[in-house]
DNA sequence: CAATGTTTGGACTCATGCGTCCAGTTTTGA
DNA sequence: TCAAAACTGGACGCATGAGTCCAAACATTG
């Protein structure tokens, strides 16, 4: 199991990716890999030997974290009280996209949406898009079980998370501080399910 | 009242600043000002004679947006029924931050959000909050004249906002056709105002 | 220690783009 | 027609950063 002869060190490839992520949220797309080899203390060939380009940096970086953010995207439980479950999926949506580290993320993917279009796409798929269709099959399963009145499942499934993310999603983007602590994040996850279940209760 | 010898034109400055939104648009922020100056039809000097850099330039640029984002961003009209009243307002919002065009904006204010954060700053106090803040006032009103029952009318408005621009927003940023026509706005606002007055009608 | 392969760091080329400078030209009001 | 000012376009210096190259140092296993 151990690597052969002068063989690559795959922990090295993760330090790699960890400072492109740390250096690129803080500076943006047009930092230098230079930095990056710094902030991971490795030299600047070593992270072509393992990444091709800038480009293929950032591309396994997104890679990367598109994996880490589709993982826990679990679709709301439809055992529980259709509230409760709602209420824990924007719970999960705002830890999910309304961190400042997140937010440095989709800062990346919005610099990258003009020169990298696919990456821009791919997150949008892996997130936004997936947890979107995740709960608007969760509100077609509670419309078919009777305990809701959900006609167009995708349209409302747009309103609930546009209620749970909306605005913090814009002023993390955009590097304003929006205050946003754990019981913030409590007292909008239930209140949004709160009124969501007045809109489209039974 | 006509300029003095010689004097600025400033239909010229006008003209640089669309080439420059034109420009910055489709390439981002790190587009030169050689490109802007070609499109404008005028020479790189002459942008540097108007604007003294770049981030002059950019500077300008959004100053202008935020005054052409803040002027028709009226209040709902109290007078009106308020389901009507608001699906007017979602429709105004679609129409001001749903556009290929503000798209492109919102790209250019993210990009800017690290080295030039005052900028972001004022276009998300013009735009988004300034928009809520009226949308909060007039639900505060409707809450006294007893039409509706919005106890937290700051929340309410973030909530409407989210479910009116929530995923179009994202979308668009980042580049992904959401395919979002005249009809489609048309069905959102009706259909999130008709949901939001459920969730808060009296 | 030998063989294999990786890492290092520093030098190098190349491209791009900001911002400046300037000599000659155009515009405009008087 | 004249003078003041702005405009042009092209050259220029300077910085930054991508990506390559290489010889010396290092790690790993048989």
């Amino acid at each position: 199991m151990s690597r052969a002869v002068g063989q690559i060190d795959h922990a090295k490839s993760e330090a790699i990716l960890d400072a492109a992520m740390e250096i690129l949220a803080a500076r943006g797309l047009t930092a230098s890999i230079e930095e990056i080899a710094r902030q991971a203390r490795v030299s600047k060939q070593t992270v072509y030997n393992r990444f091709r380009s800038k480009a293929g940096l950032v591309e396994a970086l997104v890679e990367r974290r598109v994996a880490e953010i589709t993982a826990p995207l679990e679709a709301p439980r439809a055992a529980e009280h259709p509230e409760e479950a709602l209420a824990g999926f924007a719970r999960m949506m705002l830890d999910a996209a309304a961190t400042p580290r997140s937010a440095a993320f989709v800062r990346l993917y919005v610099q990258a949406a003009t020169d990298m279009p696919d990456l821009a796409r791919a997150y949008f798929e892996a997130g936004p898009r997936t947890s979107r269709r995740r709960l608007a099959q969760f509100l077609a399963e509670e419309h078919r079980a009777g305990r809701m009145v959900v006609e167009d499942p995708a349209m409302a499934a747009e309103f609930f998370a546009g209620m749970v993310i909306g605005s913090y999603q814009t002023g993390l983007m955009l590097g304003v501080d929006v205050g946003l602590d754990a019981a913030g994040v409590e007292r909008i996850s239930a209140e949004a399910a709160r009124r969501f279940m007045k809109a489209y209760g039974a």
